[in-house]
RNA sequence: GGCGACGUAGCUCAGUUGGUCAGAGCAUGCGGCUCAUAUCCGCAGAGUCCGGGGUUCAAAUCCCUGCGUCGCUACCA
C-alpha cells in the first residue's frame, strides 16, 4: 500500500534583512504540519528556500561594496543555517538563483507566452534618466524632476504584461467550488473581495537598462522578468518540474504556508499563472497572521525586531516551538512578549507537563523499582473505574482533529487538557497513601500504570510541536525512539503498551522553571532584543542639513486631502509653502502663530498638486504628529544647530 | 480618504454555521494534599460580551449606525 503524500511550503524569503521572529513562525508552522502528517502516515516532503533577484538586492549589495550574488549568499545563509537550530525538517532549500530554478522559469514564461497570455506593450512616460525612473506628471516641479532639476524626456518604454482579467470568473469558481483552497475562512473572504475588482493584467518584467538582477526573458534578451514568475515558480522547480518524480507525486497536495501580507501574490497571481500554464491548480494555502512585539507591529524603528535566535538561546527550541504553536490562534494576529513566553514555559511546560512528568517516574521508581507486574491485567474488573483510556483517546482525536485543520492552539490545548486531567487523577487516587498500604499494592500498580501509559501518550502527541522533548520523554519511558521520537498516530492508541517487568531511571527535569519574574522584567527593558537606532552619521552629515526657525503665517486644508495641511510659514529672510501631514493632529485654525523648526534646504516637492517648499519637524507618536517647536520664542530664520 | 480587521472577566485571549456561550489560561483570595521542578487539586470573583438601533420565539454570534484601536494603501519632503 502506497501512503498518501503531501506537499508543504513556505515562502522563499526575501534576502534584504535577516531571518525574524515572523520567518522563524511560518516555518516552524509548516514543519509542524509536516511532522503530523508523518505521523498520520503521510509521504511529506517540505520545501522553503529564499528569494534572491530585485533591485533592493542591488542596492544592499552596492551598500556593502558586493556583488549582487555575493550579498545574497551570505544572507541565504543566515536562513539555512537558522533551520537547524529551529529543528525545522525541511527536505530542500532552494534559492531563485539556482540554475535549476532559472531553467523551469523560463520554461514556463514560454509556455504562456506561446500561448499568448503574454503580451507585449508599450508606453509613453516621462522618463529621467538621473533617477532611472518614470515619473507621474504630478510628480514633477514645474515639469522638472524634483531630485535633478531636469526636465525628463518622453521615452517609449516597452514592457511584457500578463493577461490575468481573462481568468479571473474561472479563479472565483475554483475557489468557491473548493472551500479548502484559502484557509481559514476570513482570508477566502479577502480574496474574493479583491476578485470583486476587475483584475488589472500583471507587469512582469523590467528591461535590462533599469535592471539586471534577474532572469532574463526566454523571448526577449533584453528584459528580465520581474518578481512573480521568477519567485512563485519556486514551488515547482523545486519538485523538479515538469517530469521530475517528485513534481508527479507532491505537485498536486500542495500546501502553501504565508502570512497574511503575501495573499495576493498566492491567491490570485499564482493559481492564475498555474491555469494558464495548463498545469495542476496547488491544493490551497494556510494563511497565517502577524506577531506583534510588545504591543506593536515589528519595525525596525520600534526597535522589537525579534530575533529567533536569542529567543531560543535564551528559553530552549522546544519552549519556544510551543509557545509559538499555543499561543497564536492560526490565521489571526497574536502578541509576543517576555512575560507571556515565560508564563507559559512556567505553567504549561514546567509546571503542567514536567512536573507530572517527575512525580510519576519518581513514584513509579520507588515503589516498582523492578518494573511494573504483569498481573495488573487481571484487574481488569476495576478498569473503567481506574482508566485514563477514554481520556487519552479523546485527546488523541481532539489533537488530530485540530492538526488537520492547522488549529495547532487546539491541538496543543487538547494535549494540555489531557495533561491537566492527569494530574488531577493523581489527586484523586493518592497514590502516595496506597504506598503505605501493602494491601492495596495492586490498585498502586495500576494507578502508576495509567499515568505512565497517559504520559506515553503525551509524549507521542507533542512530537509535532516539540520533537526533542518527545524524544527524551519517550527515552525515559523505555520505548523505542529509532524513529526519533515520532511514532504512527494509529498505533498511540491501544492502550497499555507499557512494557512490564523494566523499571525507569530517576527522571531528568523536562523544563526548569524561569525563576525570579521581577528580575526578567528588569532584563527585558534592559536589553531590549535589538537596539532601536539608525546607523551612526559625521557631523558632516548633519551640518549638511539647514534647520531653520519659521513662524506658521497661515494654514488651510489641501483639497481632496485627508491630512495634508498647506502652511505658509514666514522664515525671516523669505516665505515659504510647505506642504505637511498633520492635519490629523492639528486643525488649520490652530497653527497660526506657533514657531516650528523647519528643514530649509530640502528639495522642492509636488505633493497632492501643491508645491512643497521644505519640511516641519514634527514627533511621530503612533498616528499622532506633534510638531516640534523652541523653547522660548525666538526670531525667524535662525540656524538649528 | 479608500480597503480590511478588531473591540468578551485585572491581564492575554477562545467562542466555524444564532438557542447550557457567558468561557479558558494567567494573576488575585481562601481551602486541601505532600508523590513531585515551593509543584498539584478544589472553591471564589458577579464581566452593560464597546455604545445605539434593527431582524428573530431566541444574538456576543446576522444587518445598520456611532465611538475606539490596529493594519495595508493613497498624499506621510
Amino acid at each position: 500500500m502506497t501512503r498518501p503524500a503531501q506537499f508543504f511550503t513556505t515562502p522563499i524569503y526575501y534576502v534584504n534583512a535577516k531571518p525574524h521572529l515572523g520567518h522563524a513562525y511560518t516555518t516552524i508552522a509548516a514543519d509542524v504540519a509536516t511532522r503530523f502528517k508523518q505521523m498520520d502516515g503521510y509521504d511529506t516532503y517540505f520545501l522553503t528556500g529564499t528569494d534572491e533577484h530585485g533591485d533592493k538586492i542591488v542596492q544592499a549589495a552596492e551598500k556593502e561594496n558586493c556583488s549582487p550574488k555575493e550579498y545574497v549568499d551570505q544572507i541565504s545563509r543566515l536562513f539555512q543555517d537558522l533551520w537547524p537550530v529551529l529543528n525545522i525538517s525541511n527536505n530542500q532549500f532552494i534559492r531563485t538563483t539556482n540554475p535549476g530554478h532559472i531553467k523551469v522559469v523560463e520554461q514556463i514564461l514560454t509556455r504562456i507566452h506561446d500561448s499568448g497570455d503574454i503580451y507585449f506593450s508599450s508606453y509613453e512616460g516621462l522618463y529621467c534618466f538621473g533617477c532611472e525612473r518614470f515619473y507621474q506628471e504630478r510628480e514633477l516641479t514645474d515639469g522638472k524632476c524634483p531630485d535633478h532639476g531636469t526636465a525628463p524626456e518622453v521615452i517609449k518604454e516597452s514592457n511584457y504584461f500578463f493577461r490575468m482579467s481573462q481568468y479571473q470568473d474561472w479563479l472565483i469558481d475554483h475557489i468557491k467550488a473548493n472551500p479548502d483552497f484559502i484557509r481559514p475562512e476570513q482570508y477566502k473572504k479577502e480574496i474574493l473581495s479583491f476578485l470583486k475588482e476587475p483584475l488589472e493584467d500583471l507587469c512582469i518584467s523590467r528591461p535590462k537598462t533599469r535592471l539586471t538582477w534577474g532572469i532574463t526573458l526566454p523571448f526577449d534578451k533584453d528584459y528580465v522578468t520581474y518578481v512573480w514568475f521568477d519567485a512563485l515558480v519556486n514551488y515547482i522547480s523545486a519538485l523538479g518540474f515538469p517530469d521530475g518524480d517528485l513534481f508527479r507525486k507532491f505537485w498536486p497536495t500542495t500546501r502553501h504556508f504565508v502570512a497574511k501580507d503575501i495573499i495576493k501574490p498566492h491567491g490570485i497571481y499564482w493559481p492564475i499563472m498555474l491555469k494558464a500554464a495548463g498545469l495542476d491548480i496547488y491544493n490551497g494555502l494556510n494563511v497565517h497572521g502577524f506577531w506583534n512585539v510588545r504591543g506593536s507591529k515589528m519595525s525596525k524603528s520600534i526597535g522589537n525586531v525579534t530575533d529567533p535566535v536569542e529567543v531560543t538561546g535564551e528559553y530552549g527550541v522546544d519552549p519556544f516551538r510551543y509557545f509559538l504553536m499555543r499561543e497564536m490562534v492560526f490565521g489571526r494576529d497574536a502578541n509576543f512578549t517576555e512575560d507571556q513566553i515565560v508564563t507559559r514555559i512556567n505553567s504549561d511546560l514546567a509546571n503542567d507537563l514536567g512536573n507530572l512528568f517527575s512525580r510519576v517516574l519518581t513514584m513509579t521508581n520507588r515503589s516498582c523499582p523492578e518494573g511494573f507486574s504483569n498481573q495488573i491485567p487481571a484487574l481488569s474488573a476495576r478498569e473503567t473505574e481506574y482508566s485514563l483510556k477514554d481520556s487519552a483517546l479523546q485527546a488523541v482525536d481532539e489533537f488530530k482533529q485540530a492538526m488537520d485543520l492547522c488549529e495547532f492552539h487546539n491541538g496543543t490545548a487538547a494535549v494540555w487538557s489531557f495533561v491537566s486531567l492527569m494530574n488531577k487523577y493523581i489527586d484523586t487516587r493518592e497514590p502516595w497513601a496506597l504506598a503505605k498500604d501493602e494491601t492495596r499494592r495492586q490498585d498502586l500498580e495500576l494507578v502508576l500504570y495509567n499515568l505512565v501509559e497517559g504520559l506515553r501518550v503525551v509524549a507521542c502527541l507533542i512530537y509535532p510541536v516539540m520533537p526533542d522533548t518527545a524524544k527524551k520523554m519517550q527515552a525515559a519511558l523505555g520505548l523505542n525512539t529509532d524513529n526519533n521520537g515520532l511514532v504512527p498516530l494509529h498505533t498511540i492508541m491501544p492502550w497499555g503498551q507499557t512494557a512490564f517487568g523494566t523499571g525507569f531511571e530517576k527522571p531528568a527535569i523536562l523544563f526548569p522553571r524561569i525563576e525570579e519574574k521581577p528580575k526578567e522584567t528588569q532584563q527585558v527593558q534592559a536589553k531590549p532584543f535589538k537596539p532601536a537606532l539608525k546607523d551612526q552619521i559625521s557631523i558632516e552629515d548633519f551640518s549638511k542639513i539647514d534647520l531653520r526657525t519659521g513662524t506658521i503665517l497661515s494654514a488651510q486644508k489641501v483639497e481632496e486631502s485627508s491630512k495634508l495641511l498647506k502652511l505658509t510659514v514666514d522664515l525671516g529672510i523669505e516665505k515659504r509653502q510647505i506642504i505637511a501631514g498633520i492635519g490629523k493632529t492639528y486643525s488649520p485654525e490652530s497653527l497660526p502663530g506657533k514657531q516650528v523648526i523647519v528643514v530649509a534646504n530640502l528639495k522642492e516637492a509636488r505633493i497632492m498638486g501643491e508645491v512643497s517648499q521644505g519640511m516641519v519637524l514634527a514627533v511621530k507618536d503612533k498616528k499622532k504628529l506633534v510638531l516640534s517647536g523652541v523653547e522660548s520664542q525666538t526670531a525667524n530664520g535662525k540656524p538649528v544647530q
